[in-house]
DNA sequence: TTGTATGCGTTATCAC
DNA sequence: GTGATAACGCATACAA
């Protein structure tokens, strides 16, 4: 590998003028300049990064722990982080939990992005800094240098139900994810509060228990179908749950939306690609990296006091909803 | 950041005794490790890699050069890359072709995958090194220290071919890639190739001509049909323009696969979710990423001479074929 | 305009 | 068993 010793000796100059050539400062005559300059790219010379992060403390390098690679909802997002990240000068660099006290620990990056249930709380606490600011895209954590950016879920189920109402729906069933998820948590409560502002009473019997899986939707429909309970529309706590509950009616003969209407959460991309493709609420997955990314970089650029607002997400209706 | 230097001071001994006790050689005493360990431990101290690596010349870091996300083809390869890396006590770091240069050049990881077009060939030969041994999942490209491995796509498709050929097809059509792409090459002359050999001669008049888009499937089928030159299968370069073939016989009335057959490549996801379900040749994704990965190690671990295997895909049969 | 010297945090060599 | 000290490649304050 060669280094700025070896660029030296050629040019036979000192390594701190090569240093003082490649790094575009003053005081250095043009010719000799453009000199160090040709033999570096001559000799096939590039600065170690290392070295020079060792010394400047500043990496231009973010990361983003995530290891979730079997969920395709999430890559719309890394793409907005990606973008930001490049847009603003910066590397970004992927890492899963396994590599985070190697990358995050000392220095290594200037700031962190996290959307992943595998690191721990106390991780986060515990690593963020002010030389690491982090930010959260998976819980609401509150902490020194730690800014979530996460969906507002309870608006967007908020302004469905309304609308829903408004169509004149009266009876609501819910299929949840994982009980004890916040996104589980905020959905339901989105929806049984705007129900309760609206007079009408959402029933514990109404309230079927998924975990977030087609399969865990499908039964649900299929319970719902043994009961004798159908209502006239199922709130699913996301898409694929929206999936299992549309596949079960279809197979049992209901028709969709004239006896029963189903909506999802996330707009994933089969939700419109399956028939009848189906109401969810569409979370803005580019826009949401992008937005998650500024927040970083607002942070690192030394602005004071950033608030994250939340990812505002909406409905978008289409074939399972009259 | 607390150093080496802090625990030194703290624990009341040199910074060389601490980085003996906390990498585990032999001279120091037990009892002063012990006192060492629970000190580091306090103080929250984490060895600095970006100094370490300095020093040692080797990172425990691979890079994985990768900036499509937006085709979910690739993600199982991720998984499968990244299980592998883990495997080997190593960490995976995934960057985008801009951040080549700073992560690549210089020391910065051990080895280095890359499945990105975006990387151009000589970008990879000039990087390649015995500090640098590049695998390529993406091209088949010659050079010291280049390790490509890549699908027998020429393989799969005589394969496919000569079953279809047993079958009892005889009248193929082919809708192609990006034509100068070597897969689409590849997959063509296996076709092609195979045909022949069964004294079957493919007229060019059967080639439509596609550039791996759906649209771009759904438009050669229309042609078919205009030229009223309807073959009994019709074999594409890729799933989506399977998909697209599929959906423009729907339209028009035309039965799969009592009317044609149609066959893609990849297995993507879709492929299996649409109906009719595709009849396609399978690329086994995670173990493709697993597999580039081991030799990547085995060249790190020093073996000689290493010669990777292409990737056997195979055909699974579905609904688009009798 | 150029060169010398120092230090970043670590590991390794070699005294003691 | 322990501690100075050099070195890794680079940037920079300061001397020339």
């Amino acid at each position: 590998m060669v280094s700025i010793k070896d660029v030296a000796k050629k040019a036979k100059v000192s390594i701190s003028t090569v240093s003082n050539a490649l790094n575009g400062r003053a005081n250095v005559s043009e010719e000799t300049r453009q000199r160090i300059i040709d033999i570096a790219n001559d000799m096939n010379y590039y600065p170690n990064t290392m070295a020079r992060n060792l010394k400047v403390k500043k990496t231009k390098t973010i990361a983003f722990c995530f290891s979730q690679f079997d969920r395709n909802f999430y890559f719309q997002i890394i793409k907005g982080i990606n973008d930001c990240v490049i847009n603003h000068g910066y590397d970004l660099i992927i890492c899963a939990h396994h590599s985070i006290e190697k990358f995050l620990r000392n220095g290594f990056v200037d700031g962190a992005l996290v959307n992943d249930k595998n690191v721990s709380d106390e991780l986060i606490l515990s690593t963020a800094s002010k030389d690491l600011p982090i930010v959260l895209l998976d819980r609401e954590l509150k902490g020194q240098h730690i800014y979530p950016v996460v969906v507002n879920n309870y608006l967007a189920m908020e302004q469905l139900v309304k609308e829903l109402i408004m169509k004149g729906y009266k009876k609501f069933s819910y299929v949840s994810g994982i009980e004890s998820t916040q996104d589980n948590i905020e959905r339901f409560e989105g929806m049984r509060d705007t129900l309760r502002d609206h007079n009408i009473t959402f029933l514990q019997k109404h309230y079927y228990h998924g975990d977030f899986t087609e399969i865990s939707g499908y039964q649900a429909a299929r319970l719902m179908m043994i009961s004798k309970d159908i209502p006239e529309v199922v709130i699913c706590a996301n898409d694929d749950m929206a999936i299992g509950v549309v596949k079960a009616f279809k197979e049992m003969g209901i028709n969709i939306p004239e006896d029963v209407s189903v909506v999802g959460f996330d707009d994933i991309e089969l939700s419109s690609i399956l028939e009848p493709h189906i109401t969810t609420i569409s979370v803005p997955k580019y826009e949401w990296g992008i937005y998650a990314a500024t927040i970083l970089f607002r942070v690192l650029d030394g602005e004071r006091h950033v608030v994250p607002n939340k990812i505002i997400a909406q409905t978008k209706w289409r074939q399972t909803t009259r």
